[in-house]
DNA sequence: CGCTATTCTCATGTCTATATGATGTTTATG
DNA sequence: CATAAACATCATATAGACATGAGAATAGCG
């Protein structure tokens, strides 16, 4: 699995207000929640956070709604996991030996680093753009 | 970080009990707790779990302690790990559609697919011993 | 047999993730 | 300016992760 569930939701939730982007249009919680299945109150609050990080705008009223703030090709993956799990990104030994890094020879540990050196670059280089389907 | 705390806990004793595995004899908790600078108590019930499992073996009484049930050489990581979080092996889609994986196009898919696997292989091919430093 | 080292098990507590539902607040629109 | 749509916020609930401490069960040993 290795993201939270708070985090699946808020991808699929991005992801879907990209394939909106070009609509130019606000998108009430209630449709995203319903095009991505997930919860609607537990996602506004997501969604609100995500607002106070820049990544997404809101608007009240009628007509308001969750949109993105820039184009999708230009938001990446980690700008909308990083909020919602601020450890995710930390790349520490797998043992928890304190300077494990240069030190240390072991292959595992050169192993793991390189695992999580991937998962990282993924979430970098991929933005919300490349989760929309080619259809 | 990926792994839980349990896991990175219970990494770490394993670790430990492999490099004492030589000296045939039982570890107390506290020995391997200290060693590893991990909560006594809470890194008991997490070896009694893996002695449930058959990964390790606990003995009561005077000279009782933890031992790996087997030589370190022939325990994968994924032995320590599964019963610990039984989701984390788990390879879902990234957004959590149903039916991703032969029909769906995506190449963030195929790239998040492939960094699953590439975890689990790390798992599954790594064996305790892989973990003790060549000193 | 009794002492003691040790695991085993239970009770309890805190914190976070994951929600649900009610209520407050803003704002477009007629 | 009233209404309703929608976000924002608060209270509450549950489950699990993480952790502590006490006591019960076991077994070696004198």
């Amino acid at each position: 699995m290795l993201l939270s569930q708070t985090s699946r939701y808020a991808l699929r939730a991005a992801a879907y207000l990209g394939e909106c982007f070009a609509e130019d249009r606000s998108v009430p919680v209630g449709e995203i929640a319903d095009a991505v299945a997930v919860p609607r109150n537990y996602l506004s609050k997501t969604l609100h956070l995500l607002a106070r990080q820049g990544i997404l705008v809101s608007e009240r009223g009628p007509k308001g709604g969750f949109r993105l703030a820039r184009a999708p090709r230009t938001i990446r993956l980690v700008e909308v996991v990083a909020p919602l799990e601020p450890a995710f990104t930390e790349r520490s030994c797998l043992l928890g030996r304190p300077s494990c890094s240069d030190a240390d020879p072991c292959a595992a540990h050169d192993r793991w680093r390189h695992l999580t050196e991937e998962v990282s670059d993924f979430l970098q280089s991929t933005s919300l753009a490349d989760l929309s389907r080619a259809e």
